[in-house]
DNA sequence: GTCCCTATACTCGGATAGCAAGTGTCCGAGTATAGGCGG
DNA sequence: CCGCCTATACTCGGACACTTGCTATCCGAGTATAGGGAC
């Protein structure tokens, strides 16, 4: 099982949005170019948040990228599943309906015992992401981050947001 | 994200493996059978299984496997783990050092807290299958399955055990 | 000097190749069994 | 008749092709801007 890369990066790129004002913009290029991952590729998964509503596009020259509601409102899993998809990451196939010993379908009403048991702590997993939002992580990153970084990175933020 | 085909096919194994008796065994190819997979893949995952402890392999005539420890001692979580690997799902690849706002590496003493979160989601979701045995999902099979269905899959089973 | 128009340059958006990991398969190494042989 | 030996057949174990999905990229559609021209 693994998480791609792109959840990495639009997590970062959200907390970056946070500081974007309500009327401004910053191009997927600048975000690229903070990060240091390839542009189109940081693109396409800008595109998935975009679709999902958890950013905004503004086209043209002066445009780019803001969050779509406030930070406080954006969850990292609504992030997780824009980018991963909504599909659960354990699939029953419902092997138990087949082989020797399988039985007419009707049999099968109720749900698997070892898929309830995956999605349960497939479940958990949500809700622990659901539970952290964009707000939350800027603010660890405040506490965390030392004050030369943040006072280096407000200095590049200033010069490329519109 | 996507957990392996082979994760669903190592709990049903696990399941009726419980049920072989500590001196028996049950061959791959049995199993194979009675969940009508390709026999060839599942024992690659059985193999898995066998050298991380959670199944005991008897080779030659007669053989076959059976669980290395008591059910209630195999948690959800050690089968998925030895399947599809102790790796995290989330990889933090700390983008957070690189770009033109980067600083001196011994800045980042501190985990990163986008990291962190995930990490803590993917804790979570570990517990919860930690929390699950083979012997629990036994129960609950026993609880959901019509008796005729645990009657025609006993049949089978004293048919094949050895 | 002011307003309007047009050409421009920059943005996002979807469609298109390349690669790695999961999927599926095969053949070889090892062992308990079953049968045959000798005592 | 009993014990030993050997050949057999069945098991697991690791090494080899193939396919799906993630990785990475490019080009086209749309828009606010900036400059030039007309009034």
């Amino acid at each position: 099982m693994r998480l791609s890369d792109g959840v990495e990066w639009a997590i970062h790129c959200c907390t970056v949005l946070a500081f974007v004002p309500p009327d401004g913009a910053l191009p997927a290029s600048a975000l690229a170019e903070f990060h240091e991952v390839p542009p189109a590729y940081l693109a396409k998964h800008l595109q998935s948040l975009s679709r999902a509503g958890i950013v905004e596009a503004v086209p043209g020259p002066k445009g780019g990228y803001r969050l779509g509601r406030p930070p406080a409102e954006v969850s990292l899993l609504d992030i997780v599943l824009a980018v991963e998809g909504a599909e659960p990451a354990f699939r029953c196939t419902e092997i138990r309906q087949r082989g020797p010993a399988a039985m007419p379908e009707r049999a099968y009403r109720l749900p698997c015992a070892i898929a309830r048991a995956m999605w349960d702590a497939e479940e958990a997993w949500r809700d622990s992401l659901a539970g952290t939002s964009v707000a939350d992580v800027v603010v660890s990153l405040g506490e965390t981050v030392s004050p030369k970084a943040a006072a280096k990175a407000a200095a590049w933020f200033s010069e490329v947001v519109r």
